[in-house]
DNA sequence: TGACAAACTTACCTATATGTAAGTAACAAT
DNA sequence: ATTGTTACTTACATATAGGTAAGTTTGTCA
């Protein structure tokens, strides 16, 4: 059994990282095989197509926004922990590697993919802002957050916010991010 | 002289439509010519490569920034009406053809490109956020708007989130981002 | 009328991305 | 021992993008 411990995980792990660093359309299998040192084929035997690839990439993106959710709706953390968790996802973002998030990637070249990822990334769309509605709600409902829209609009403001900023934080002055980010949860909070 | 009007400016129009469309790496001079009913090496006649046209059409766009920031600063056009330029331009994006914006489109792939371009994106998000700035600052110091952070703060903060919003808009909900742009205003203004 | 410039066309070339087909190496289980 | 499975390699096929070189058309202006 040559090879890596996990292949099909470690293709998708670099996948994931070239979408956000390059976008889905400038990065090439072979990108993918030089890092694992492995032939141009290899990456072919485990997904056929670059569709079934992204397909894959995105399909595990929603499962960890629906654990996240679990872990919010389960009440396994609190709430304020959990905008800790989303919020340093992007910085994260930033520090490593001048990323925009997974979103951010795939709804700017959505219109050049096709039907089946399109859909995917529809779902991943819902599932984050689903995720981040419930986790503002739960806030509310324990007196931690204050905002005076509703959890779905909230939702979508603070989302549509990271991902902007990440982007135009890759281009600009970092600073500003970091300052939108404690405004975000300063607001929220007090 | 056989042709368009001002092939120049036609390309440059078509070209700035297919980033914000497909992405600056998912569009082709076959793209442009098959429009233009003319052939390929017609294209690089106007533009010899890819980059040269890339970085004409981020210079065109830092230019008609440049135009709208001097009509703030010369207060020509009141900074709510200014403000509605703004945002009308990413709701008439969204409205066309689910375009993102420009800006947003050349940040995700920023890292494919090279330092020439580079430097231009650069130099278009700093004269986007200047223009908004000014905007801000002017609305503020006329008593129109309200807002409690820095200019320079407050721009950067409504620029992303537009940007993020007609992203997420692009592959979900329509309506939030309707009510997002109501709020952005609502917000300023009262 | 003839030189010129602008805006093309025709005909290439080259690199790369995506993908396929057939074969191989290592190991696991019956 | 042989069958099968996983994870590859080698070798090839094909499309497209990006770009170049040389020639052509159309109108302008001295």
């Amino acid at each position: 059994m040559p090879g890596y411990e996990h292949p099909r995980e470690r293709i998708m792990d670099i996948a994931e990282h070239l979408i956000m660093s390059r976008g889905f359309n400038r990065f090439s299998y072979k990108d993918i095989s030089t890092e694992m040192n492995v032939k141009n084929a290899a990456i072919h035997y485990h997904f056929p197509t670059k569709n079934d690839l992204g397909v894959a990439v995105i399909r595990r993106a929603q499962a960890r926004c629906r654990k996240w959710n679990a872990m919010t709706v389960k009440q396994a953390v609190s709430p304020v922990a959990m905008l800790d968790v989303f919020l340093e996802m992007f910085t994260g973002y930033l520090k490593s590697d001048a990323y925009v998030c997974l979103g951010s990637a795939l709804e700017t070249d959505f219109n050049t993919f096709s039907e089946e990822m399109q859909t995917e990334i529809r779902i991943y769309a819902a599932e984050m802002l689903n995720w981040i509605r419930n986790l503002l709600a739960r806030g509310r409902q324990e007196g931690v957050f204050t905002f005076s829209d509703s959890p779905e609009d909230r939702a979508f403001l603070i989302l549509a916010t990271m991902q902007g900023a990440l982007q135009i934080a890759r281009v600009s002055d970092k600073s500003s991010f970091y300052r939108l980010v404690d405004k975000i949860k300063t607001e929220l909070i007090s």
